[in-house]
RNA sequence: CGCGGGAUAGAGCAGUAGGUAGCUCGUCGGGCUCAUAACCCGAAGGUCGCAGGUUCGAGUCCUGCUCCCGCUACCA
């Protein structure tokens, strides 16, 4: 009898899962997918095994200044680079079993319709202000330029290539037009001041609306680290925000006096989720707006934490001016992930990219998840190291996980031909491992929909765990010399095990619970609420041929991944 | 400077509403030999970042400090 029954009740019946939307100026790497994407993906599939309708969506963000300055430095257009990442990153996501039910691009017209409806919806519904302010030009370019784009003395200590934003000398924060001989980093020309008008999203307007809807009715089911935030930025005081820019790579803005602006990423980018769905609903034939607009829709945004105060406070708070949209149920942002010992960085090539591990480590997508899994930095920020990769592979995935598979199959087939006996009365050592078999689905269960991934995926192991103890208790290898039919109760209940994790499995190493469903010839009929039954594998049945799971990785392939890093 | 998160055995992490500090890996010892020298059992190992305070009692509450990460920047 499962224990753990409460999550039944408060489960909806459909979900929209948004994973954060990659920037297209690189590749993506470990940290990318051991934030969001992995635990993104581990709860749509396990959402989709409970028998729920569940959309998940995510796209490339393909705007903003960083593109179109990495395409001016590299002489290409900046279409061609967000078609090149926006390949390498699409690919990423479907080698790794990233289970995307539509993945789009903020470059596609139905985004630029989408994003700039939204524009003008709450431009006529007065839901923006405007403002002039000069700011610091470039005539030669004939553009505007951020304050990191300007270099100059600093103020404070004389340093001479200090960036308008901040002196990496000593340290201060520093405004553009403080800088003492300012010079544009793209031209090198002496900047001007030119005034410029900008619509700005008062955010100020909605900060009861969100003190009570985050602070209040959600103090308990949301990450401190979440909250945490969202409440400092309340707490200051929350203000007017640009949501247009003086720049020409982007969404145009649709209303008069937009011309040669457009809008900012940050406001394009997390309205992609919704042009998504249009795209997806388009291509199946369905009603896109069930998954945006009806209440009974669960909405959870899946992002790292550089990303939360645009998922609690300036999306939302869009959405409500928007009217008719729902709003995040939860927003799981996780910490981020650091590589032996330091922080992932682009521009240093300190990085762990998936397209490349794929190269080296082919069919072993399942490892990487499993590892950033249980190491996932879903309280702190984590290290990923190579040895620890390692040892994960060998002293885990190879030897509790697939070790406990070969061994009930190599029994299987030496005792039984591989066909499944029947069994005999159960003793007390059968029955407590049976009831701790039916109770692994709840307790995942539980831990998945409290987004407490890393201990669901040690929960998964701790099946395999119990198979080999129990394995090592009953002895079946001595028992078939003495007691035959005992065996036959012994290897039927160690199948009912394997069964279970093939099942349970899934959500986290879904090619590998591929993999051992054909093994053991388990029918696509049989899934999560079949664990409890115990009735997964019956008398009879014909298992398939043994495979191993997993192998060892070895010592070299690890030194390569570390000299590769030098 | 301000704000948020973090600092717990060799390593990586948990610690739920304060009451003798847990998990995984590693190490050491034992058992087993069906299994990818894998599996199972047991043991050693921590003054819970530092300094104070509240309490009969604090990893858990309060104050101050140190260090790491993030946000406050058109690097999303």
């Amino acid at each position: 009898m499962p224990i753990f029954v409460a999550e039944h009740n408060r489960m909806s019946k459909r979900y929209t899962i948004t994973a954060a939307l990659p920037y297209t100026n690189g590749p993506i790497h470990i940290g990318h997918l051991a934030g969001v994407y992995v635990p993104a993906d581990i709860y749509a599939r396990y959402l989709r095994m409970r028998g729920k309708e569940v959309l998940f969506i995510c796209g490339s963000d393909e705007h903003g200044v960083a593109i179109s300055m990495k395409a001016k430095k590299e002489g290409v257009t900046p279409k061609e680079i967000i078609d090149k990442y926006h390949n390498i990153i699409k690919d990423s996501f479907d080698a790794f079993g990233v289970s995307f039910d539509y993945y789009g691009r903020t470059s596609s017209e139905v985004h630029r319709g989408t994003a700039q409806e939204f524009f003008k919806t709450m431009h006529a519904n007065d839901c923006f202000e405007t403002r002039t302010t000069e700011q610091l030009y470039d005539a030669k370019e004939d553009q505007f330029l951020a304050d990191r784009s300007v270099v100059g003395t600093c103020p404070k200590c004389g340093y001479g290539e200090a960036y308008g934003d901040q002196c990496e000398a000593c340290g201060s924060s520093l405004n553009a037009t403080d800088l003492i001989h300012p010079k544009s980093a793209l031209s090198g020309e002496k900047p001007s001041l030119k005034t410029t008008t900008h619509w700005y999203l008062p955010l100020d307007r909605y900060e009861s609306f969100l003190r009570s809807w985050i602070l209040e009715g959600h103090q308990s089911d949301w990450k401190t680290n979440v909250l945490g935030q969202v409440k400092s930025w309340i707490d200051d005081g929350l203000k007017p925000r640009a949501v247009t820019r003086d720049l020409s790579w982007g969404i145009p803005v649709p209303v008069e006096g937009g011309e040669s602006k457009v809008l900012y990423v940050w406001f394009d980018a997390p309205i992609g989720y919704i042009s998504a769905t249009k795209e997806w609903a388009a291509q199946e034939g369905k009603d896109w707006k069930p998954y945006w607009q009806d209440d009974k829709t669960e909405l959870v945004h899946f992002i790292g934490k550089d990303n939360i105060v645009f998922h609690c406070i300036i999306f939302p708070a869009v959405l409500k001016a928007m009217g008719d949209y729902i709003l995040p149920e939860n927003v799981p942002a996780n910490e981020f992930l650091n590589l032996e010992g330091q922080k992932l960085s682009t521009s240093k090539n300190w990085a762990v990219w998936l397209h490349e591990y794929l190269e080296d480590f082919p069919e072993k997508q399942d490892v990487l998840r499993y590892v950033l899994t249980a190491n996932a930095p879903e309280t702190k920020d984590n290290d990923f190291t190579w040895s620890d990769f390692q040892t994960r592979n060998n002293s885990e995935l190879v030897a509790i996980f697939g070790n406990f598979i070969n061994r009930v199959m190599v029994l299987m087939h030496k005792y039984y031909g591989s066909v499944v006996p029947e069994p005999n009365a159960h003793t007390t050592a059968d029955t407590a491992t049976l009831n701790e078999l039916a109770n692994a689905p709840s307790k995942i269960a539980t831990l998945i929909e409290q987004y407490k991934f890393r201990a669901a995926s040690q929960e998964m192991m701790q099946l395999a765990r119990l198979g080999n103890k129990y394995l090592a208790e009953e002895e079946p290898w001595k028992l078939i010399k003495t007691t035959p039919e005992r065996v036959k109760t012994i290897m039927h209940t160690a199948l009912q095990v394997a069964a279970g994790l093939a099942i349970v499995s899934e959500p986290f190493l879904p090619y590998t619970a591929q993999k051992l469903r054909n093994m053991l010839q388990l029918p696509a009929s049989i899934g999560w609420n079949d664990v409890s039954t115990l009735k997964s594998i019956e008398t009879g049945h014909l298992l398939g041929k043994a495979a191993l799971l997993f192998e060892k990785i070895e010592d070299d392939a690890i030194a390569l991944q570390l000299e590769k890093l030098q």
